[in-house]
RNA sequence: GGGGUCGUAGUGCAGUAUGGUCUAACACGCCUGCCUGUCACGCAGGAGAACGCGGGUUCAAAUCCCGUCGGCCCCGCCA
């Protein structure tokens, strides 16, 4: 069909040459068509000059009627954020008329034609000044939201993070392989999505919470190597770095061992810093002992840009007559310490401020030593410690005068999680942690299963198709509770960002842990009679990881919520402002799966 | 399930402790006009909020109380 030239749209005319972040002083005198949308306009009255905007950049373009009359009685329409097409030239600037700020700031597109394309109301909010706009209003205008360069550079990113990992994988033989979205829901774990079948009137599918089982039979299969970037599911609570459906990079491996993956994975982690960020970490990443990083740092996923490990002072206090210690001592408790960094910045209120918060863990107190000069201490405990103990304690926690120590008392446990907190609240407070290092470590050696208090009893920490450590396999008949197992994770700057485990590939090692875990034989042939079955054909011994891909990607952004770095996020309470979701269904639909609301 | 915090023009905020001076301030944006070298343009003028919603206390409520809705942060939870 042949148009008039005039009926034509401006697209079937016009073709975009360049893009706004590309031209630089090469392009001199070129014409060149750009569109994009208008960020700002600054009218002179003679010259009207027009930033304009599209994800590469932006371009200055200027409107001077000795050049086109047309365009710049056109361009006094012009308002933010419509959409435009441009035919100009390529003129170099001024020395005194450069931009330093703008990619294309040594040149400016001198406007011979002009399209408005489209227009747009006056946007909700500023897309390019410098304020705070609130999560809500950006939730619910995402779309104008994502046009803001900053979140521009955020989505381009997380393109980047995903096809370098593709890249990467691909070319160390993993193959992406995909596994179903509707699958059936399993005990363990976390609440699962569930989806009803029409087709299977009172069933119902569940959205998974990671491949798990499907790689594994991948495994099985003969795939040896596999990767998937993938959407995960759990009906949980959200927090800045949790949202009900996440990105997973999922990994699994045949043939393999715990160290084989380790420096693979370390591989990729420096490929993908040194290329998005052009930091080069080192290799290979340290390794703790989840029993180590535990007492030293009171969490599994300890930030070491900064130091304030707790301290043991059992040793020190074994021969004490105070009684609030020794009897802490005999029932096999922990007497632990934190020096803290800028001691002179605490106060008697800030002192009592963070035994408040101390207490809210469930120890009764938190003590505080000040080091004096020679072997003199200021403290609330002061009377119970003898000299003996004090230059013993100075040498234990390397104490300078004026160095401030805090020390609780009681339950191992207890004791380091209250530190371990107190730790992270301290380094925020106080800032001392350091902007753009990156600190990754892994954590081995995991117990293999944990107590839980409200559902009073074990569950795998990990999850049930983790291997057990070797030589703890014979006391999964003694005492299989202190077991340790083959997980893993990767932690990075206080971040679990990855984690993952050898996996257990013989059905009877597989039917014991079914059976610790409390899940009876009828019961794991109905939910994982599957698996079961495929470790009998010759399951070859094969591990794997998962990473948070949202998370990842958060980091290398340098943004604090992984909403940040997702294009189209849930609030904090799991709906989505754009679309309304979730929301009611029509009888018809609730009758077709025969379902009936109760509230 | 629990704790905290925020909600005032289109946006960001001040005002809330100690109710009256709030006829709600400021900045950005918006509208009109002027301006030929700006780039967070400038100048002059203008419009725009009864303070999330509901109830209560009071002579009087943006401000106090109760409830409720929503955003965010945290604990629980998240194999």
């Amino acid at each position: 069909m042949i148009l008039p030239e005039e009926q034509k749209t401006a697209l079937q005319i016009w073709k975009r040459t360049h893009s706004c972040g590309e031209l630089n002083k090469e392009n001199t005198g070129e014409t060149v068509t750009l569109m994009g949308w208008v960020n700002s306009r600054r009218d002179h009255g003679g010259l009207i000059f027009v930033d304009l905007r599209d994800r590469e950049g932006k371009t200055q373009v200027v409107f001077d009627p000795e050049i086109s009359q047309d365009a710049h009685i056109m361009a006094h329409k012009i308002r933010n954020e419509y959409v435009i097409a441009v035919k100009g030239k390529v003129f170099p600037r001024g020395k005194d008329a450069i931009n330093p700020n703008l990619k294309t700031g040594e040149i400016e597109v001198k406007v011979h034609e002009m399209r408005i394309l489209n227009q747009s109301e006056t946007p909700p909010f500023s897309l390019n000044d410098y304020s705070e706009i609130g999560d809500d209003l950006r939730l619910r205008y995402r779309f104008l939201d994502l046009r803001r360069p900053e979140m521009q550079e955020n989505i381009i990113l997380r393109h980047k993070v995903a096809l370098l990992i593709r890249n990467f994988l691909s070319g160390r033989g993993f193959l992406e392989i995909e596994t179903p979205f509707l699958t059936r829901s399993t005990p363990e774990g976390a609440r699962d999505y569930i989806v009803p079948s029409r087709v299977n009137p009172g069933k119902f599918y569940a959205l998974p919470q990671s491949p798990q089982l499907f790689k594994q039979l991948l495994m099985i299969s003969g795939f040896d190597k596999y990767f998937q970037i993938v959407r995960c599911f759990r009906d949980e609570d959200l927090r800045a770095d949790r949202a009900p459906e996440f990105t997973q990079l999922d990994m699994e491996m045949s043939f393999i061992e715990r160290d084989d993956l380790f420096s693979l994975i370390e591989d990729l982690m420096t490929y993908l810093f040194k290329e998005v960020l052009g930091i080069e970490i080192e290799k290979p990443f340290p390794r703790y002992d989840y029993n180590d990083v535990m007492s030293k740092y009171g969490i599994d996923k300890p930030d070491l840009r900064y130091g304030m490990e707790i301290q043991d002072l059992n040793e020190i206090f074994k021969n004490t007559d105070f009684t609030a210690f020794s009897e802490v001592i005999a029932s096999g408790g922990k007497i632990g310490a934190i020096k803290t960094e800028q001691p002179e910045k605490f106060s008697r209120k800030n002192i009592d401020d963070l035994e408040i918060y101390i207490k809210s863990f469930g120890l009764e107190r938190m003590a505080y030593i000040r080091f004096k000069d020679d072997n003199q201490i200021q403290s609330s405990i002061a009377k119970y410690i003898n000299d003996e103990e004090i230059s013993a304690l100075k040498d234990k926690v390397q104490a300078k005068p004026g160095d401030l120590l805090f020390v609780v008392a009681g339950n191992t446990d207890t004791v380091n999680e209250a530190l371990g907190m107190l730790r992270i609240k301290l380094a925020n407070t106080l800032k001392i942690i350091p902007e753009g290092e990156y600190n990754f470590l892994w954590v081995t050696n995991f117990p293999l299963f944990e107590y839980s208090k409200t559902e009073k009893r074990y569950s795998s920490m990990h999850h049930p198709f983790t291997a057990p450590v070797d030589e703890d396999i014979p006391m999964l008949e003694s005492n299989p509770f202190q077991a340790r197992s083959k997980a893993y994770d990767l932690v990075l700057n206080g971040n679990e960002v990855g984690g993952g485990s050898i996996r257990i590939h013989r059905t009877e090692l597989q039917q014991k842990i079914f059976d610790l875990l409390g899940i009876n034989e009828i019961e794991a042939k109905q939910k994982f009679g599957f698996l079961l079955e495929a470790l009998q054909y010759g399951a070859p011994p094969h591990g794997g990881i998962a990473f948070g891909m949202d998370r990842l990607t958060m980091i290398l952004a340098n943004a604090t919520s992984i909403r940040e770095v997702i294009a189209f996020p849930k609030t904090q309470r799991a709906t989505c402002m754009l679309t309304g979701a979730p929301a009611e269904v029509s009888p018809e639909q609730l009758k077709e799966l025969h379902l009936k609301i109760d509230l």
